[in-house]
DNA sequence: ACACGACCCTGTTCGC
DNA sequence: TGCGAACAGGGTCGTG
């Protein structure tokens, strides 16, 4: 997309969690996509219209690429499926299909260089990534906290882009227990999950990702983080931290599932 | 201010 | 085989 027009926008429904802003189709097409960005779940184009589009995936969401050299379409798009949402058809004949079966994921446009005026990227916490995340900045964002250390791990406004899978994955490397109140964690313990984060996570992307059912990257490659996983969808499979001997339990913290050792995570 | 549950929606898997 | 319940990668909103 990047560099590329938007020759033409197919919008083929009212909106995904939310309404589309108003004439989405029109206000994208014959845009140049200046530059793509990325903060926290949310993916930025920035248009030379003067606006950027935002884009989220939710849980279902997925963005795939066709009709260029990428991946296994060479040269000519797939045929359409159940749930296309959104259809880019950009000038060098490449074609982006957003589609999302849940519509759990968004759009929406706003005024390119207010990203900290809008209401979903306003307030969320330091990328994982990035120097603003720190031992002293999570220690901070989770010190007097009440809440479990696995949903404030999951709470974008301490850390953003950390989803389900990845925090099970850190808690377990931290030998944390998911329902530890984060605000009785030692400094030097919530120091130590910056690094963890950052290795996980920088682990999952040179991965591709975690392929659980039909996660696929943009030109239709599976990822394979999945084999690498140490707990999350092992309920009563052996731990695998050398000289353990526990066995992953699951539980459910916030709606969401928790897997974890009860023996190595404390 | 914080913490919790309900809710958004469709598809797949699992137990009976 | 059929059917309902449970569950899924995320996030907001209302309530107490």
């Amino acid at each position: 997309m990047a560099g590329h027009v938007i020759a033409r926008a197919e919008v083929r429904r009212e909106g995904l969690r939310w309404p589309f802003p108003d004439r989405m189709a029109e206000r994208l097409t014959g845009a140049r996509v200046e530059r793509l960005r990325r903060r926290s779940k949310y993916i930025l184009a920035d248009l030379d219209s003067g606006e950027t589009l935002l884009i989220h995936l939710g849980m279902s969401g997925r963005m795939l690429i066709s009709g260029t050299s990428l991946g296994a379409f060479h040269h000519e798009h797939p045929t359409p499926q159940k749930h296309d949402h959104v259809v880019l058809e950009m000038d060098a004949g490449a074609r982006i299909t957003y589609n999302d079966a849940r519509r759990f994921g968004a759009m929406d446009l706003f005024p390119t260089g207010d990203d900290a005026a809008h209401p979903l990227l306003a307030g969320l916490g330091p990328e994982p990534l990035g120097n603003a995340f720190s031992e002293t900045s999570l220690a901070a964002a989770l010190a007097g906290k009440n809440t479990p250390i696995k949903t404030a791990l999951l709470d974008q406004h301490i850390v953003a882009g950390l989803g389900n899978i990845y925090v099970c994955e850190v808690l377990h490397r931290a030998g944390l227990n998911p329902k530890r109140k984060a605000g009785r964690i030692s400094q030097a313990r919530a120091g130590a999950l910056v690094p963890i984060i950052r290795d996980v996570l920088s682990e999952a992307i040179a991965s591709g990702g975690s392929s659980l059912r039909d996660y696929r990257q943009a030109d239709g490659e599976l990822g394979y983080f999945q084999h690498a996983f140490q707990v999350y969808d092992r309920e009563g499979a052996p731990c695998l931290r050398e000289g353990c001997g526990g066995t992953i339990r699951r539980i459910v913290q916030s709606g969401r599932s928790s897997f974890y050792c009860p023996k190595c995570q404390r």
